[in-house]
DNA sequence: AATTATTTTTAGGTTTGTCTAAATTATTAT
DNA sequence: ATAATAATTTAGACAAACCTAAAAATAATT
């Protein structure tokens, strides 16, 4: 196994979820994911290009090579593994928990990954509901089927959350929605795709559609 | 709280255990505690100088301020907590759980580290029966006596080790001997003062002056 | 097609933390 | 006290990862 530095590290796990949202990653998008200059990232590109990480092509953009997405997928286990460890084991809040993995991901003694591993149980999802790989890299994606395709009736289980910005999960606690919710549409108002939802037995909750598209379930 | 960066986080640490051992720190030791040329850490100890967590007089040494120390105790408290982690939940051996908590030091989220404190029962002792310093920076040193000062027929609980490195600890895990052990002086031998030594109903072990020295006990 | 706007790269700098080699200071031995 | 040795600092450089401002390439408008 190759060792990466924090800040490559970073790059590839950025570009690994930009490609994987929509092919292939331009400069500024890349920039303004990482918070930095453009400029800062076009010298970084050419670094991991060299490095054989990311195919680059000047003003065209970037992909992942084969070892790149290796390293990303490695990063983005521990990421998630750590959110599962802090959110099961320690009690944080999942809209805490991202904040604290960005700096525990890049701890990499391999045996410290397996070992926590063990002792989560071998989780499969984190708290937000996204797949963790596993050891060798492989990774179980359900396929993901959103609250705002269900019509008035119908009842489905939270999976997985797609805009997890604290502003959205902090929106779904107070409407007791979380990962394992079961959740029936009561009320669906063609006007604007809103949804009125049971959430148990005592509560039910508004939904705009851009929240509701950001609620994956399965039945 | 101040926040350092990885590589003034290593020399407060490693100026704190220098000082504790033997006082003013000098240059060179620092280098070689740090594996870094002495030129560097003169460099490096302006800055801190600069900043007010050491106290630095050029040719002859330098001792940590109250800030640095403060700064240092913080670090050892978060090192010791990841080891007692490591050794209790994941199942590391205590050999191994120091390098491994050498990065895992670094994660300075704070409220990390008290949940992380109180996840594991607030233990006051590390693996290696260290002092685990509390949240208030406060540390409890029992006092150190070796296992080299007791005399034939007389027993004692190992408390604490001080010589760390890996051969020992793998010597002591060959004599049965680790943190709680309780030993008895079978033999003491004038010639070298080495010892013969029962550490539990079967096993008996030889133990020279050098290693029973680094043996600490209680009653 | 020509102009304008946007995106990206290049050029030149900065900071952090390191290095080697040379100069300086302190210590030890003669 | 002088010379030799050891410890420490200074000088000058370097790599990593960032920056701003300017130039160049690409894309969008008119
Ligand atoms: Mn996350
Ligand atoms: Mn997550
Ligand atoms: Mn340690
Ligand atoms: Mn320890």
């Amino acid at each position: 196994m190759i060792r990466f530095s924090i800040a490559e590290e970073n790059y590839l796990k950025t570009i690994y979820h930009l490609q994987n949202a929509s092919g292939i990653v331009a400069t500024n998008d890349l920039a303004a994911a990482l918070h930095t200059a453009p400029a800062s990232v076009t010298d970084m590109l050419k670094k991991l290009s060299k490095k054989g990480l990311v195919s680059y092509k000047a003003y065209y953009g970037c992909t992942l090579t084969e070892a790149g997405e290796e390293g990303a997928v490695s990063i983005v286990r521990r990421h998630r593994l750590w959110e599962y460890f802090l959110s099961q084991k320690l009690g944080f809040s999942w809209e805490e928990v991202h904040e604290v993995a960005e700096e525990l991901e890049h701890i990499s003694n391999e045996k410290l990954i397996d070992k926590l591993d063990a002792f989560l149980g071998f989780p499969r999802t984190d708290p937000h509901g996204d797949p963790i790989p596993d050891a060798k890299g492989k990774i179980i994606q359900t396929k993901q089927v959103s609250l705002a395709t269900l019509s008035e009736k119908q009842v489905a289980i939270v999976t997985q959350i797609g805009n997890q910005s604290p502003e959205v999960l902090e929106m779904l606690d107070e409407k007791n929605i979380s990962i394992g919710s079961r959740i029936q549409v009561i009320k669906k108002y063609a006007f604007d795709e809103s949804m009125e939802v049971r959430t148990d037995n005592k509560h039910q909750s508004y939904l705009t559609k851009e929240l509701s598209q950001n609620i994956f379930i399965k039945n």
